[in-house]
DNA sequence: GTCTATATACCGATAGAC
DNA sequence: GTCTATCGGTATATAGAC
């Protein structure tokens, strides 16, 4: 049987063409918004020509489909990351972290707020492998406050409608700034003291 | 001197054609999602073409702006007549009212709320004439909670974020239920509580 | 004030040469 | 795998006849 590794130097090739793509397609998300994410702008970008990125996607939703993934992941790492780095020893102490680290991780990208967490891209739906990542943050999210002894869908459901509340009127009407960034602390500690019922 | 009655039947039907127009512009935006809304389509549902709205707005944004002044018109009126329906006696009354009213006026229609609180179209900004009514009507909610001894703007900023966090999940997670809808009247009762320190 | 015709500028996607 | 050329469609907006 012939050897049919599962890394091979095309296969990674791919790989990388693939990540220089979506990472252009996140430059011009960035710098001229997330509708203007066109063929043509990121095929720019990456030093080809639009058709070319045909042979890597095989649409243009398949681009989106790649950075909605891209954007779960690395919003989970950040969850992560700051987990590791300052582990909370209380309820409190992990509802401010999560709150705080991804209110922190959604305003420093409107359009990878947008394409994450609003419908703003008409005809857009994730696919089933890309929303995973998204499912997986919120499985994880609720593993970490049932150790806390958090359990009830109400409960986590009320928390995460504060949070993006508020990153939600920050990025609205106030880019930028942090009028509603401090007042994050205030509201968990508000609904904390609200659990304990 | 001429008359120049403020009110001739010219200007007053030239007013209706503009009615019309922002009405099919509505239904538009509600079939079809608010992006869907072009001329053309305008055009079709009041019996015209597209080139002769032109006659009646200087821009497609024009039309997008009269919306936008639209929604929030309608949201404050919404706000006094629910208001003298069931008229608040105390702080905690008004506070689940408007939140209440506000909600489920936002949750019936996807396009109006992304019209009215997100930044969904490309280019567009409505121009100060349109932003007065959405002005007016944080102003009167301003006023009407001064009433009741709540006069910081943190206090309202939480108040707002809340809300329209509630908002938010419940249009984009479960659009036509009332998972986060069950959760506002412990949510509004909650914040009301922590005022009181 | 509404029409037809058109200008201008895009877009996503495909065919086929190399 | 990338290219050129192009298809077929979208859009907003304008010119000028009626």
């Amino acid at each position: 049987m012939l050897g049919t590794p599962s890394r091979n130097r095309q296969t990674e090739r791919r790989e990388a063409t693939r990540r220089e793509i979506v990472d252009a397609a996140w430059e011009v998300a960035r710098d001229e918004g997330l509708a203007q994410v066109t063929l043509r702008a990121v095929a720019e970008r990456v030093g080809m020509r639009a058709p070319s990125l045909y042979s890597h996607f095989a649409s243009k939703h398949a681009i989106y489909d790649a950075m909605f993934a891209d954007a779960w992941t690395e919003c989970g790492r950040a969850g992560r990351e700051a987990e590791a780095k300052h582990p909370p020893q209380s309820l409190r102490d992990a509802m401010h972290l999560y709150a705080a680290t991804f209110f922190d991780f959604c305003v420093v990208d409107l359009a990878r707020f947008q394409l994450m967490n609003q419908r703003t891209i008409p005809g857009f739906e994730p696919s089933p492998e890309s929303y995973a990542p998204a499912v997986a943050v919120l499985d994880e999210l609720r593993d970490r406050l049932a150790t806390f002894g958090v359990t009830r869908l109400e409960d986590i459901d009320l928390y995460t409608a504060i949070v993006g509340g508020l990153i939600d009127a920050q990025l609205a009407n106030d880019p930028g700034g942090d009028r509603w960034r401090r007042l994050l602390d205030h509201a968990i500690d508000m609904y904390v003291d609200s659990l304990n019922h």
